[in-house]
DNA sequence: TCAACCATTATTGTTCACAATATCAAACCC
DNA sequence: GGGTTTGATATTGTGAACAATAATGGTTGA
């Protein structure tokens, strides 16, 4: 049965989307055993998955208590959008490398599929696609370090524009990141790292960490058909 | 029971300890009822903790086999390398804020402990200090979201370092903290940020990737005096 | 009516035994 | 003799039962 870290991976993923769709809200209980009913587990499987998700801050673990969406505080908000903030807007300043040609077209492809989102007003894969845009320029110009790094932060601000977004906002902009391209095509990089300054700084102000914080807690049966 | 966590952290501490000071070499294998009687634990705990450390990096888990110290590749030495320098080079460019009296005073403390430790010839509380200096310049300015992924890399280095140093070379260089602490107070960013690169790559230049792999796997005895 | 207390219930934490798998060594065949 | 197979041993993986703990709801007393 070797395939065990692959059913690992597989629920730890669907939970990962999950928190990335914004469908569990933080602060949201994940029973054990609830859990492994919905993905047809055990329980020892899902508790390595929360252990696992917990070391990612996507989790936390209350002993005795059991395993929560996590709450980012203010301040841990505010930390992990300055890092990623730090970490995106240097690497555009001094990359490591020039676009490949294939990663202009995985932009490019990437960029297909959110204007497609955009024209469906289908947020959950704006979200997605978004997302992959970031990665996949950190993945060009940085490396497989930078992009995990990354990757986790996406996940915790995930969680932090769901508790905190001012309301009547969109938080993303997809047209920024076609100017973004067509900068670093044109090996314009401080223009392109205070674009995505601007970009990244445009998604904080999105944010309120006055607002009140009843989040309400939503039971994992949103979860139910994520996995049949 | 609810001291099973503070169980754990202790454990992984102590192996995160013996990863740091280079005392378990990248490769070993890490037997979990080996380590379960070494920590006068058990098999579940040990088994946690390993999971844990291999989100990390620190540990590699392979199915059915066990776990090992991970090899870091080279490709990955030279990503975390450049993660690392991109994170601190950044934030001296422009940090978040300035030094506060109290971290210069820590500062101050933990190069007076640099020094002694260079005095006693003690290469592994230099190790220690070394990298407690640069956390804590990362802590004051910057934040700890910043921080505990650079607390991740230094660990990492430190498996990279055991496995690809130059021999007759020494890695770290303790005067440029002191010129480096100096900048800092002068708020000379731009300076220092170019000093933190050069101590950077000095440590980068003392790894050698095609060094014969042959790190004997030490046995995880080594492990027995850091927790009787 | 409210608060504190206690019993009940549900959930988490731990342990153990067993199954599956890999490792090692000796025997075997080519 | 070298390489392969096969069995014995050790280690990891899995599941279930049990213990401990926290949440729940109802009762009692002021």
């Amino acid at each position: 049965m070797g395939s065990s870290a692959r059913e690992e991976a597989r629920i730890a993923d669907a939970l990962r989307k999950a928190v990335l769709e914004r469908k569990l809200a933080p602060g949201s209980k994940l029973p054990e055993e609830e859990l492994a009913q919905i993905f047809r587990s055990n329980r020892a499987k899902i508790r390595r998955v929360l252990l696992s998700l917990s070391r990612s801050h996507i989790v936390t673990l209350e002993p005795g208590r059991g395993a929560f969406v996590s709450r980012p505080s203010p301040q841990e908000a505010r930390d992990v959008l300055a890092s990623r903030r730090l970490i995106e807007v240097s690497l555009l300043a001094r990359p490591y490398r020039k676009l490949s040609t294939q990663g202009v077209t995985r932009l490019r492809r990437i960029m297909a599929q959110e204007a497609e989102a955009h024209e469906k007003h289908d947020a959950i894969a704006m979200i997605h696609v978004s997302g992959q845009f970031h990665l996949t320029l950190i993945e060009e110009l940085g490396n497989e370090v930078l992009k995990s790094i990354t990757e986790e932060l996406i996940l915790r601000m995930s969680l932090i524009i769901t508790m905190y977004e001012r309301h009547n906002t969109t938080c993303c902009l997809s047209s920024d990141h076609h100017d973004l391209l067509d900068l670093l095509l044109a090996e314009k990089y401080a223009e392109a790292s205070l674009l995505m300054a601007r970009h990244l700084e445009g998604i904080e102000s999105c944010l309120d960490f006055h607002r009140d914080p009843v989040t309400a807690t939503i039971l994992s049966q949103i979860l139910q058909p994520v996995q049949g």
